[in-house]
DNA sequence: CAATAATTGAGACTCGATTATCATTTCTCC
DNA sequence: GGAGAAATGATAATCGAGTCTCAATTATTG
């Protein structure tokens, strides 16, 4: 049995996620694996400190995290189960919107509505 | 003297700004006028209430707050300063980025960089 | 000016997210 | 197997954002 058994746990629940999870998704992903919600922080803690992970701030729910070995993308938060799906492809035309003076170093982009699963619901 | 003259205060304050502003930072440019904080909180609930304010979430900061008469427009957030400016235009081809069974009902695009004054100073 | 209602500022309070603590368990290395 | 280091889960402590309470101030109306 490997060291730190649980937080790759952890590291496999993210890695299986459509999208960026914040800590608490996570742990409820993980009920019943008896992982606390301490290991879980203390896990994307030192993802993020060794690059592996990469925190996100989509909208509405603070911070999430997703593997940083993701290509550039963005995301869709469904306004009714508040989660954040992970899309593919950009947009054009960032670079118009740039006042003189500013440098622009990084975009983030959020379509918002209804996911798939909520729509059929409705 | 007008009923409520602190609040006009804020909403003032919120009118003159160059991007959408939290609470706090509405408050710190009021420090001087003997506004309290809570009547900040008071203004901006009754503002949305009246639908004459807006709460937007930028990144970086939590909910930030701008009169509702501007035309739809996206912001760019310095990682310096941490202050949200109002960009103008739009951007194209997010339609694209939706998959299969979404619905879209809006959209968010914030830019990254470093403002003007904080790119001098650098 | 008097009676009444709305507004205000300060600070106590609540709530959720994150971090720290600590006793216990599990690895690692010999 | 045994000693020491790292990891773990439960829970207490902390932190910040926002709300609530209340006594004092200020406007409104007559």
């Amino acid at each position: 049995m490997q060291r730190a058994k649980q937080q790759s746990t952890v590291f496999q629940a993210l890695d299986e996620a459509d999208g960026p999870l914040s800590a608490r998704e996570l742990w409820s992903r993980l009920s019943g694996t008896g992982v606390g919600l301490a290991t879980v922080y203390r896990a994307l803690q030192r993802g993020v400190e060794d690059g592996t992970l990469e925190s996100v701030e989509v909208l509405g729910g603070g911070v999430r995290y997703e593997p940083k070995n993701r290509e550039h993308h963005h995301h869709f938060l469904c306004s009714t189960c508040n989660h954040a799906f992970d899309l593919f492809g950009c947009v054009e035309g960032l670079e118009s919107l740039i006042p003189d003076g500013f440098r622009m170093t990084g975009h983030e982009v959020v379509l918002l509505g209804t996911c798939d699963a909520c729509g059929d619901a409705a």
